[in-house]
DNA sequence: TATACTGTAATATTTTTTATTACAGTACAA
DNA sequence: TTGTACTGTAATAAAAAATATTACAGTATA
């Protein structure tokens, strides 16, 4: 994977830390990224329904909702995940009855994995995670 | 993620269906890749115990041991995965609370998922596995 | 001693990720 | 009504990672 999930992470923690609206400037500092970034990385944020964004002049971003009614499983979806434990690019042999197959069982694999991290997930909430933060 | 645990899979699984030692050059031709990409997840496989080669003539590869107690949280390990979420290479800033503490629990979230994927893939067996391919 | 393998280094190519620039659109406030 | 400070997003560049390929040394067999 890369480094979306920890960043996405990261601007939720701020905005349920910070209690107030923050500008993509300010949480770029935070995270030492490009503001383009975390603009990049707040729309799809946006687009699950766990951000608000105001534009204009003393515009920002703020949370849709109470910490304790967003989980990690929310954030991650965000991301729109594909395989968990990746994708190879290769197209098997189709005469081979394991190249044949093994796509489809593979699938399946990652469909349980998938729904068990879901469920992991979604048993913190984002203010579980946030009131670690001394 | 890449797709090296896809490609590990697929060769344990050949090994398994085919019960006798094999190629690289007849894998990669079930995988559809490079032989040489094949020896090196070989090596990994190798190393974590799970697979045995022979060089010279007839060389090639075999399971080292019966494949129901080889299990698929093996095969992962065999990759040294990372985190599994992702690992940003920003390095936040220290003078925010925020960006300070972020990486320690961010970490510490990643041990637990590791931990029940683990746990979860240590759950089949390679032979549970391969006895779904027909 | 020819042959058919594995092991691995070196390199090239492709793909993905991350960073940056630029600027249009929007809202506030003087 | 206009300057200012934001968001939104396209376009592009740069860096990093993944994948592919070539080449060849080493090894076991017949």
């Amino acid at each position: 994977m890369n480094g979306r999930f920890p960043i996405a992470i990261h601007i939720m923690t701020l905005l349920c830390y910070a209690k107030e609206q923050l500008s993509s400037d300010y949480i770029a500092g935070s995270l030492n990224i490009n503001p383009v970034q975390v603009r990049k990385a707040l729309k799809e944020l946006i687009d699950q329904g766990l951000v608000l964004s105001r534009e204009g002049k003393n515009g920002g971003y703020q949370l849709a909702r109470s910490a304790d009614i967003i989980t990690l499983a929310e954030i991650y979806r965000s991301l729109k995940p594909e395989a968990l434990l990746g994708i190879s690019k290769n197209t098997p042999n189709p005469d081979c009855p394991v190249g044949r197959q093994i796509k489809g069982h593979l699938d399946q694999l990652y469909e349980q994995i998938d729904l068990k991290l879901e469920r992991q997930l979604s048993a913190t909430t984002l203010k579980a995670f946030c009131q670690q933060f001394q």
